[in-house]
DNA sequence: TTCCAGGGGTAGA
DNA sequence: TCTACCCATGGA
């Protein structure tokens, strides 16, 4: 059974940089599809099932170019599911952020912020909380690679299927908190992490850890960086790198993909130091991260 | 074989 | 608040 929705962007976008501008359109249950420059995933709609989603944009150039997003499901799609789904690729695709006055700050900046296109390079997040700070968790201290690895098991072994081939949706806390700890860690790969991932998961079941956005919205950032640092697994790095998939952009994830390029672009002769380096986005007030962010992109373009 | 990766928790100062 | 030390796992 196959549907087709249309989502019209309210502000400019362009699909295709944003999938091609960070990993996490390539984490499972995603995968990026460079031939139709799109994004295939399995999403799990509570009260209906799993369906398998493709999300493509009509014109290369983005701008408010309408997005198709083809569903495949078992069953017709109720109203219900049709607009859940919906709204969760709006937020996945951060269809409904205003960054107005980030790119309005980028002109004062000059290059190479002036360069960037309203909708390049957004960073593509997950439809919860929860998926996002699993995945993000399963960054810390391991090569990308690893992390792929990760994602992928943890689809796999705790995933609701769709259909018989394999193919999964991102695992709902419920389906981790079920199992022994044991078993957990017998069926996925994630070393030390194995056990934040694991609490996590009970906690969200139960209740007792709230990851609804709902009960993130009204917060300062710095409330939520308070709670999200609560979390175990979570430190400054985490924290600042949830912050921005929440669309809050006023901590740097230290990082050494940060400061690798700080090192490259700013200090070529040896003398960074990370606080001369945060001080380099120190102006940017509530855009830090994506000053820093389009400041990489721009760089690797150019180089 | 050794090092270290899109770090974080903990103990001790 | 800061620093050492330890943490599983796999790629280089």
């Amino acid at each position: 059974m196959q549907t087709r929705l249309r989502i019209t962007p309210k502000y400019p976008f362009n699909l295709n940089a944003c999938l091609r501008s960070h990993g996490w359109a390539s984490l499972q249950p995603n995968a990026y599809l460079p031939d139709k420059e799109g994004l295939l995933r399995y999403e799990h709609l509570p009260g209906f099932g799993v369906v398998k989603m493709e999300v493509t944009q009509g014109a290369k150039d983005g701008g408010q170019s309408p997005l198709t997003v083809i569903v495949d499901s078992a069953t017709p799609l109720t109203a219900d599911a049709r607009q859940a789904l919906r709204k969760r690729v709006a937020h996945m695709l951060r269809l409904d952020e205003d960054l107005q006055p980030f790119y309005a700050l980028c002109q004062v900046k000059g290059r190479p912020w002036s360069g960037i296109q309203p909708g390049e390079g957004l960073l593509v997040r997950s439809p919860s909380i929860y998926e996002d700070l699993v995945k993000v968790i399963c960054t810390t201290n391991i090569q990308w690679g690893g992390t792929k690895r990760m994602a992928a098991e943890f689809v796999s072994a705790f995933g609701a299927p769709y259909g018989g081939d394999g193919e999964r949706a991102f695992p709902l806390p419920e389906a981790v908190a079920c199992v022994r700890f044991e078993e957990f860690t017998g069926r996925v790969r994630m070393g030390y992490r194995a056990a934040y991932v694991y609490e996590l998961s009970v906690g969200a079941a139960s209740g007792e850890i709230d990851l609804s956005h709902a009960s993130f919205s009204g917060l300062t950032t710095e409330e939520i960086r308070q709670r999200l640092k609560a979390v175990k697994g979570v430190g400054d790095y985490a924290a600042a790198s949830m912050l921005m998939l929440m669309g809050r952009y006023d901590f740097i994830a230290v990082d050494t993909v940060f400061r690798d390029f700080m090192k490259a672009r700013y200090f070529p002769t040896g003398d960074y130091s990370e606080s001369r380096a945060l001080e380099i986005y120190q102006g940017w007030g509530e855009w830090k991260y994506l000053a820093y962010w389009f400041d990489m992109l721009k760089f690797r373009q150019q180089a």
